[in-house]
DNA sequence: AACTCGGGGCA
DNA sequence: TGCCCAGAGTT
Protein backbone atom coordinates (compact mmCIF):
# COMPACT_ATOMS: atom_id res chain seq x y z
CA UNK A 1 0.00 0.00 0.00
CA UNK A 2 2.79 2.14 0.90
CA UNK A 3 4.89 1.91 -2.34
CA UNK A 4 1.39 1.88 -4.49
CA UNK A 5 0.56 5.23 -2.19
CA UNK A 6 4.25 6.90 -3.09
CA UNK A 7 4.15 6.37 -6.76
CA UNK A 8 0.36 7.57 -6.77
CA UNK A 9 1.41 10.61 -4.85
CA UNK A 10 4.88 11.29 -7.31
CA UNK A 11 2.20 11.21 -10.41
CA UNK A 12 0.14 14.12 -8.89
CA UNK A 13 3.00 16.10 -7.85
CA UNK A 14 4.63 15.58 -11.55
CA UNK A 15 1.58 16.80 -13.26
CA UNK A 16 0.70 20.04 -10.33
CA UNK A 17 4.37 21.16 -11.10
CA UNK A 18 3.35 21.66 -14.91
CA UNK A 19 1.35 24.22 -13.36
CA UNK A 20 2.29 25.12 -10.40
CA UNK A 21 5.86 24.35 -10.04
CA UNK A 22 7.47 27.82 -9.92
CA UNK A 23 4.64 28.44 -7.11
CA UNK A 24 6.19 30.32 -3.86
CA UNK A 25 4.68 31.49 -0.41
CA UNK A 26 1.83 33.57 -1.13
CA UNK A 27 2.84 35.99 2.12
CA UNK A 28 4.61 39.14 1.83
CA UNK A 29 7.66 39.81 3.51
CA UNK A 30 11.00 40.93 3.60
CA UNK A 31 12.71 39.42 7.22
CA UNK A 32 12.59 36.21 8.82
CA UNK A 33 10.36 38.22 11.43
CA UNK A 34 8.10 39.79 9.23
CA UNK A 35 7.18 36.34 7.51
CA UNK A 36 6.55 35.07 11.11
CA UNK A 37 4.22 38.01 11.76
CA UNK A 38 2.61 37.12 8.42
CA UNK A 39 1.96 33.69 9.43
CA UNK A 40 1.00 34.40 12.61
CA UNK A 41 -1.93 36.90 10.98
CA UNK A 42 -2.61 33.92 8.86
CA UNK A 43 -4.40 31.39 11.27
CA UNK A 44 -7.82 31.17 9.73
CA UNK A 45 -7.18 34.01 7.21
CA UNK A 46 -5.97 33.87 3.88
CA UNK A 47 -3.28 35.21 2.38
CA UNK A 48 -4.80 37.94 0.61
CA UNK A 49 -5.62 39.72 3.39
CA UNK A 50 -3.12 38.68 5.31
CA UNK A 51 -0.84 40.66 2.73
CA UNK A 52 -3.33 43.53 2.82
CA UNK A 53 -3.21 43.58 6.67
CA UNK A 54 0.64 43.28 6.58
CA UNK A 55 1.55 46.28 4.08
CA UNK A 56 0.13 48.71 6.34
CA UNK A 57 2.19 47.04 9.76
CA UNK A 58 5.33 46.68 7.90
CA UNK A 59 5.25 49.64 7.44
CA UNK A 60 5.02 51.11 10.85
CA UNK A 61 6.92 48.84 12.67
CA UNK A 62 10.40 48.00 10.88
CA UNK A 63 12.30 45.89 13.83
CA UNK A 64 11.76 42.81 15.97
CA UNK A 65 12.46 45.75 19.22
CA UNK A 66 9.58 47.84 17.16
CA UNK A 67 6.98 45.11 17.81
CA UNK A 68 8.78 43.64 21.04
CA UNK A 69 7.94 47.35 22.42
CA UNK A 70 4.45 48.05 20.48
CA UNK A 71 1.43 49.68 22.19
CA UNK A 72 -1.00 46.81 21.81
CA UNK A 73 -4.19 48.60 21.07
CA UNK A 74 -2.26 50.69 18.23
CA UNK A 75 -0.72 47.27 16.82
CA UNK A 76 -4.65 45.64 17.05
CA UNK A 77 -5.51 48.43 14.88
CA UNK A 78 -3.46 47.69 12.05
CA UNK A 79 -4.01 44.03 12.00
CA UNK A 80 -7.92 44.17 12.84
CA UNK A 81 -9.22 42.49 9.29
CA UNK A 82 -7.39 39.33 9.77
CA UNK A 83 -9.34 38.45 12.42
CA UNK A 84 -8.93 37.21 16.07
CA UNK A 85 -7.25 40.55 16.58
CA UNK A 86 -6.43 40.34 20.13
CA UNK A 87 -5.25 36.94 19.94
CA UNK A 88 -2.73 37.32 17.29
CA UNK A 89 -2.04 41.00 18.24
CA UNK A 90 -0.67 39.79 21.73
CA UNK A 91 1.09 36.53 20.27
CA UNK A 92 3.40 38.77 17.56
CA UNK A 93 4.30 40.84 20.70
CA UNK A 94 5.02 38.11 22.93
CA UNK A 95 6.89 36.16 20.07
CA UNK A 96 9.11 39.12 19.71
CA UNK A 97 9.45 39.51 22.87
CA UNK A 98 11.03 35.76 23.13
CA UNK A 99 12.72 36.30 20.09
CA UNK A 100 14.82 38.89 21.40
CA UNK A 101 14.86 37.74 24.81
CA UNK A 102 15.85 34.15 24.13
CA UNK A 103 17.24 34.18 20.57
CA UNK A 104 19.18 37.36 20.52
CA UNK A 105 16.67 39.02 18.09
CA UNK A 106 16.77 36.36 15.33
CA UNK A 107 13.97 33.58 14.60
CA UNK A 108 14.71 30.36 15.45
CA UNK A 109 15.52 28.10 12.67
CA UNK A 110 14.23 24.45 13.85
CA UNK A 111 10.81 23.59 14.55
CA UNK A 112 11.27 22.40 18.41
CA UNK A 113 12.45 26.33 19.11
CA UNK A 114 9.48 28.24 16.82
CA UNK A 115 6.48 25.76 18.68
CA UNK A 116 7.44 27.62 21.79
CA UNK A 117 6.53 31.13 20.31
CA UNK A 118 3.11 32.40 20.49
CA UNK A 119 0.90 31.97 18.29
CA UNK A 120 2.79 29.49 16.50
CA UNK A 121 2.38 25.72 15.77
CA UNK A 122 2.98 23.21 13.25
CA UNK A 123 1.17 24.65 10.40
CA UNK A 124 2.88 28.66 10.97
CA UNK A 125 5.87 26.72 12.38
CA UNK A 126 6.56 24.77 8.86
CA UNK A 127 5.58 28.06 6.77
CA UNK A 128 8.36 29.75 8.97
CA UNK A 129 11.03 27.05 8.81
CA UNK A 130 10.54 27.10 5.09
CA UNK A 131 9.69 30.10 3.21
CA UNK A 132 12.19 32.32 5.82
CA UNK A 133 15.05 29.61 5.80
CA UNK A 134 14.63 26.90 3.07
CA UNK A 135 14.27 24.32 5.41
CA UNK A 136 11.68 21.71 6.10
CA UNK A 137 10.98 19.23 8.94
CA UNK A 138 7.83 18.43 7.63
CA UNK A 139 5.01 19.30 5.55
CA UNK A 140 2.56 22.03 6.10
CA UNK A 141 -0.74 21.15 7.01
CA UNK A 142 -3.66 23.62 6.41
CA UNK A 143 -7.05 22.95 5.62
CA UNK A 144 -6.15 23.23 2.00
CA UNK A 145 -3.68 20.91 2.29
CA UNK A 146 -6.34 18.35 4.41
CA UNK A 147 -9.05 18.75 2.00
CA UNK A 148 -7.28 17.49 -1.29
CA UNK A 149 -5.10 14.82 0.16
CA UNK A 150 -8.49 13.20 1.59
CA UNK A 151 -10.56 13.87 -1.65
CA UNK A 152 -7.43 12.38 -3.53
CA UNK A 153 -7.22 9.72 -0.80
CA UNK A 154 -3.94 10.37 -0.30
CA UNK A 155 -5.14 10.47 3.51
CA UNK A 156 -7.79 10.07 5.46
CA UNK A 157 -9.48 11.94 8.46
CA UNK A 158 -8.98 15.22 9.92
CA UNK A 159 -6.18 15.49 12.30
CA UNK A 160 -3.79 17.32 10.69
CA UNK A 161 -0.94 16.06 12.80
CA UNK A 162 -2.08 12.79 11.57
CA UNK A 163 -2.25 13.67 8.12
CA UNK A 164 1.08 15.42 8.26
CA UNK A 165 2.60 12.30 9.52
CA UNK A 166 1.00 10.22 6.46
CA UNK A 167 2.33 12.87 3.77
CA UNK A 168 5.47 12.77 5.37
CA UNK A 169 5.44 8.75 4.48
CA UNK A 170 3.88 9.09 1.41
CA UNK A 171 5.58 12.57 -0.41
CA UNK A 172 9.22 12.00 -0.91
CA UNK A 173 11.44 14.50 1.19
CA UNK A 174 12.47 16.42 -1.65
CA UNK A 175 8.78 17.05 -2.34
CA UNK A 176 7.69 18.29 1.02
CA UNK A 177 8.06 22.17 0.52
CA UNK A 178 6.70 22.03 -3.62
CA UNK A 179 3.84 19.82 -2.45
CA UNK A 180 2.36 22.13 0.09
CA UNK A 181 2.79 25.20 -2.00
CA UNK A 182 0.99 23.43 -5.12
CA UNK A 183 -1.42 22.06 -2.95
CA UNK A 184 -2.26 25.40 -0.96
CA UNK A 185 -2.01 27.14 -4.39
CA UNK A 186 -4.56 24.85 -6.02
CA UNK A 187 -6.67 24.68 -3.65
CA UNK A 188 -7.11 28.99 -3.21
CA UNK A 189 -7.75 29.31 -6.75
CA UNK A 190 -9.52 25.85 -8.33
CA UNK A 191 -10.37 23.14 -5.54
CA UNK A 192 -12.03 25.62 -3.44
CA UNK A 193 -13.84 24.61 -0.77
CA UNK A 194 -16.62 25.71 -2.50
CA UNK A 195 -17.53 25.71 -6.10
CA UNK A 196 -14.37 23.71 -7.45
CA UNK A 197 -13.83 25.22 -10.91
CA UNK A 198 -12.93 21.48 -11.93
CA UNK A 199 -12.28 22.44 -16.22
CA UNK A 200 -9.61 24.24 -14.87
CA UNK A 201 -7.82 21.64 -12.83
CA UNK A 202 -4.41 20.13 -13.72
CA UNK A 203 -5.28 16.89 -11.36
CA UNK A 204 -9.61 16.86 -13.40
CA UNK A 205 -7.99 13.24 -15.27
CA UNK A 206 -7.57 11.42 -12.06
CA UNK A 207 -9.44 13.37 -9.30
CA UNK A 208 -11.86 10.15 -7.59
CA UNK A 209 -13.97 12.67 -7.39
CA UNK A 210 -14.78 12.82 -11.27
CA UNK A 211 -14.34 9.40 -12.02
CA UNK A 212 -17.92 7.94 -10.34
C1' DA B 1 -12.70 16.25 22.51
C1' DA B 2 -14.87 20.52 22.84
C1' DC B 3 -14.61 25.02 23.32
C1' DT B 4 -13.09 30.03 22.44
C1' DC B 5 -11.01 33.60 19.86
C1' DG B 6 -13.54 38.12 14.82
C1' DG B 7 -13.89 39.73 10.52
C1' DG B 8 -14.63 39.64 5.54
C1' DG B 9 -16.80 37.72 1.24
C1' DC B 10 -20.54 36.11 -0.94
C1' DA B 11 -25.36 34.57 -1.70
C1' DT C 1 -28.35 38.80 6.81
C1' DG C 2 -26.82 34.45 7.58
C1' DC C 3 -23.52 31.03 6.10
C1' DC C 4 -18.89 29.85 5.12
C1' DC C 5 -13.91 30.43 5.02
C1' DA C 6 -9.26 29.99 7.65
C1' DG C 7 -5.41 27.67 13.05
C1' DA C 8 -3.95 28.08 17.78
C1' DG C 9 -4.65 27.85 22.66
C1' DT C 10 -7.11 26.47 26.76
C1' DT C 11 -9.97 23.50 29.60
Amino acid sequence: MERNKKEYAVRIIKILEEDYGHVKCALNFSSPFELLTAAILSAQCTDERVNKVTENLFKRYKSVEDYANADILELENYIKSAGFFRNKGKNIIKSAQMVINKYNGDVPQTMEELLELSGVARKTANVVLVSAFGKSEGIAVDTHVIRIANLLELTEYDDPVKIEKDLMKIVPKKYWINFSFMIQTLGRRICKARNPVHVFCSLNKICPLLQK
